[in-house]
DNA sequence: ATGGCTGCTTTGAGCAGA
């Protein structure tokens, strides 16, 4: 199983590259975020043409998630478009069950500034995120959770850790969340893998910063155990981030071996 | 040098993104 996630910075213009994307990298289950739509104006026709069955959360302007889920895989079940105990109108949230996978797709506040109270809200609804994938992993030994987390783990993951020392994206109670994750169960699968250093996936679109690959690794999948056992490998698809019109993220892909049930007879 | 780009908005200059 293929698993990807793509912040698209909105689907109205991103559809033709997510509709030339997809059989080029031919995920199984591809997570968006920040499509910028409301549901009535979704363009389900054209990614069910594509083979994609897909569910969707959104609203005007601003957040909005899908999860598309190749045809073959079947229906996905269990749909959850909200963190539970946590009444919010921006929409960040799609999880699904694809076969015997849970796949979370969350699109993280950004929190603008440290000394905001955009700040305090990505605080707030980490810690109700926590709660969530804490009941999540109870109940399913296959998650995922994939999407634009807005957090840079490690300052390996920035181009200029100096720069971005203690800045939104980079600060101490961000990193921590991140930590407090991992130390639920959920491991990050690109470091699961040798990888290239300054690899990002996200470039401002000022100041050729990709070009100059002035960039920040705040898009994410995390695995349980049971999924990281089985993954083959993880990588950046930094050729999206390439030519006309790109969003100004880069989607992640992780390979997910097929879960093989312990067979007596084998020998 | 505190901007720079891009997408969106009851169409416009202002917000948000990261």
């Amino acid at each position: 199983m293929k698993l990807a996630t793509w912040n698209v910075n909105s689907l109205n213009v991103r559809l033709p590259r997510l509709l030339a994307w997809l059989p080029v990298a031919q995920p199984d289950v591809l997570c968006l975020q920040e499509t910028k739509l409301e549901d009535a104006r979704f363009p389900r026709g054209e990614i069910e043409a594509a083979g994609y069955r897909v569910h969707y959360a959104g609203q005007k302007t601003y957040n909005g998630v899908a999860m598309l889920v190749r045809e073959a895989l079947g229906i996905a079940t269990d749909i959850a478009t909200a963190l539970p105990g946590y009444p919010d109108e921006q929409k960040r949230v799609i999880a699904g069950t694809v076969g015997t996978t849970r796949v979370v797709g969350f699109y993280v506040p950004n929190g603008q500034a440290v000394d905001s109270d955009k700040y305090r809200y990505k605080l707030d609804w980490c810690a109700a995120a926590t709660e969530f994938l804490r009941d999540q992993l109870a109940c399913h030994a296959a998650l995922a959770v994939v999407g634009d987390f807005n957090i840079a783990p490690e300052d390996r993951d920035v181009h200029d850790p100096a720069l971005w020392a203690g800045q939104v994206l980079c600060s101490g109670p961000e990193r921590a969340i991140f930590r407090a994750w991992q130390t639920l169960g959920l491991k990050d699968s690109f470091r699961l893998f040798a990888q290239p250093e300054k690899t990002f996936s996200w470039w401002d679109y000022r100041q050729l910063a990709f070009p100059r690959n002035h960039g920040l690794r705040i898009d994410h999948i995390l695995l349980s155990d049971a999924l990281a056992a089985r993954c083959t490998g993880c990588r950046i698809d930094r050729n999206a981030r390439k030519g006309d019109k790109p969003s100004d993220h880069a989607p992640v892909i992780a390979d997910i071996g097929d879960a093989r049930p312990a067979d007596p007879r084998r020998i």
